[in-house]
DNA sequence: GTCTATATGCGGATAGAC
DNA sequence: GTCTATCCGCATATAGAC
């Protein structure tokens, strides 16, 4: 072989998830990317059909990040602290990566055989809201909670609070949302039944 | 004069203002902003120093167009519809415009004199929240219901809610955030003392 | 079948002529 | 204030070395 592979999938993306944490995903470029790996200007096309492609890798390992570190925080929590967990390490990983986290809702493409995690994610949130909301207004509640958190990480992030104190906000609006729950369902603490 | 002047700042954002409607400030190009106006391909950096300061001027035009929008749904209402028009209107400015509604949270900067626009809307919001919260809770329940209204254009844009309906999840949402309203304060419609 | 070399097009930005 | 000319960086695409 006298070409034998010098990278690989697994390397190109951990090369270019670093730039983009760094850099963020406008700033990213191919040329790059293969500098960084000792490759040609375009060795990358070979295992990434465009830039698309490899944007759309990224974004799935993003939401991979994620996904974990909010199974992390929810861990065996009962259902009120599993939300309160799982809400202030949403808002914690968008502001300590936030060049990450912006291609946390960009399309994504699953590697072949894997469910796609954002998929995996959004049930795995429903599953925690269902846990302090019962299955009847679950879906609504489980996307306002999430508009909720992922706005606050965008005004925090455009810096437009200004002086404003974000963490008092959230607090209010996480109060909030948990207040609403049915106090019926709040008292079990973790659906073993 | 050999070169007297074809264009100026105004007709400059305009042409902008309408590409980046069409394809998204990412596909903007000074370049066929200059075609556009039948200039050459760097003219315009006589009125903008770079593609940055564009950009600003844009992000600026767009909060102003969000502004107008706000104020025109609130109009004269009493406090809670004056909340629910806003949330609509804010959420319908993004679906219908959505490459304009992207500009609203950059850094902007406004002309030399005139107060930046979006400060103007913050205010103007505070105030309309403050009719139905009082003083006390203002700042937090203002922040809280702004990002969760952001949160929704988010991911309703970003086409992540899939066959979930936006509008049940906002409905939940905005009414949730209006119940929890002290309700000595949501008498009385609007603030003349 | 992977990598290198190279050509083309697009966009941002600057220098200097008029 | 506009123009021509030019440089740089990036993405796409193809031909060819091995």
């Amino acid at each position: 072989m006298p070409y034998p592979a010098k990278t690989d999938r697994k390397a190109i993306l951990a090369a270019a998830l670093e730039q983009v944490a760094r850099d963020g995903l406008a700033a990213l470029s191919l040329r790059s990317v293969a500098a960084t790996l000792g490759l040609a200007p375009n060795a990358l096309y070979r295992y990434f059909a465009d830039r698309a492609a490899l944007e759309a890798a990224l974004a799935e390992e993003s939401q991979r990040q994620l996904f974990g570190v909010l199974q992390t925080a929810v861990g065996r929590k009962p259902p009120e602290a599993a939300i309160r967990g799982l809400a202030r390490a949403y808002v914690r990983f968008a502001r300590d990566k936030p060049q990450l986290f912006a291609l946390t809702l960009l399309p994504s493409v699953a590697e072949a055989g894997s469910e796609p995690a954002h998929i995996a994610m959004w049930r795995f949130v429903q599953q925690q809201v269902s846990n302090l909301y019962g299955a009847r207004q679950t879906p609504e509640a489980a996307v306002a909670l999430w508009a909720f958190l992922h706005g606050m990480t965008a005004l925090e992030a455009a810096g437009v609070l200004g002086s404003q104190k974000p963490t008092s906000s959230f607090e209010f609006g996480l109060q909030l949302w948990i207040a609403a729950a049915p106090p019926a369902i709040h008292q079990p603490s973790t659906s073993r039944g």
